[in-house]
DNA sequence: CACTTCCCCTGCAAGC
DNA sequence: TGCTTGCAGGGGAAGT
């Protein structure tokens, strides 16, 4: 599912392919519950904008328009954003998942959302609008320093696992790279955030940080539906060390990696690497 | 306020 | 084989 890394290679893809260009087309079918500003709306606030920028806070890509405006893409668990040529089988107008197409002037490539579990979310700002989702969210877990990192986590009292995962506090780490952090920083999910030392923040903050730069160089994870806008695959899955290994032996130590519900999500973790 | 639980939606795997 | 059931998950809303 796309996380941060994720979110970020679609931007740096997509970037290249729509800066400067001008929307001419947006066919947004039917009112799926993606369409946070519904298509009508949608429709008129960005037809005829130009793309000035394309921006990422946490799992969020931010399209900034030529009039002020933003217009706002989430893709949720299986949302992906594609051109014409990620579509194999079924090509890109028959295919019952693609939700929102643009089209550019001057010839530029169609860009489709397309996201079969529709957890994906879209919404236009105009240029003094704001949005609670936006305004909800924590710094940005690239751009975060270590001292307020380990402040707002040792302020929690919940799970080091569910505090990871609360865009609140920090924005952009979902299921995969907060158990991969967790591991990489032998700690336990179900550790309370309040009782991690300082040692364990720093080592939790290093690995997350180290985490998230490798998987972005790798081009993301492909686990569920995430794929890049031409199709290609991301290549960090095969450097996962708990996530989606329950049963298996740990890389460390051998014990059986074991899968247990943390703030009703699954977390994986060595039971015997991780205290 | 802090934290937990439920729910949206579809594809896939497991069970009968 | 073909059906049903359960599970996966981001994050908002409702509940405790």
């Amino acid at each position: 599912m796309p996380e941060l890394p994720e979110v970020e290679v679609t931007r740096r893809r997509i970037a290249p392919l729509v800066l400067g260009r001008t929307i001419v087309r947006v066919d947004a079918t039917g009112a799926r519950p993606v369409f946070l500003t519904r298509p009508a709306r949608l429709r008129a606030k960005l037809v005829g904008r130009r793309i000035d920028a394309v921006e990422r806070l946490g799992k969020y890509l931010l399209l900034r328009l030529d009039d002020g405006g933003v217009f706002c893409v989430h893709l949720g668990m299986t949302g992906q954003l594609v051109t014409a040529e990620a579509f194999r089988g079924p090509r890109a107008a028959a295919d019952r998942h693609v939700h929102l197409t643009l089209g550019f002037a001057g010839g530029g490539p169609l860009l489709f959302l397309r996201d079969p579990r529709q957890f994906g979310r879209v919404f236009g700002l105009g240029q003094a609008e704001t949005s609670p989702r936006l305004e909800r969210l924590g710094p940005d877990a690239l751009s975060i320093g270590e001292a307020d990192f380990s402040a707002r986590l040792r302020a929690r009292r919940a799970a080091v696992k569910a505090v990871l995962l609360d865009q609140k506090l920090l924005a952009g780490v979902g299921n995969i790279y907060a158990d991969e952090a967790l591991f990489a920083a032998s700690l336990r999910p179900t550790r309370r955030a309040y009782r991690l030392s300082r040692d364990d923040c720093h080592r939790l903050f290093e690995a997350l940080q180290s985490l998230l730069r490798r998987a972005i160089a790798a081009g993301g994870t492909t686990v569920s539906d995430f794929v890049h806008p031409d199709g290609s695959e991301g290549a960090f899955g095969r450097q996962c060390r708990v996530y989606g290994r329950a049963g298996q032996p740990c890389y460390r130590c051998g014990t059986p990696i074991r899968r247990q519900l943390v703030a009703q999500r699954s977390a994986h973790f060595c039971p015997r690497c991780q205290r």
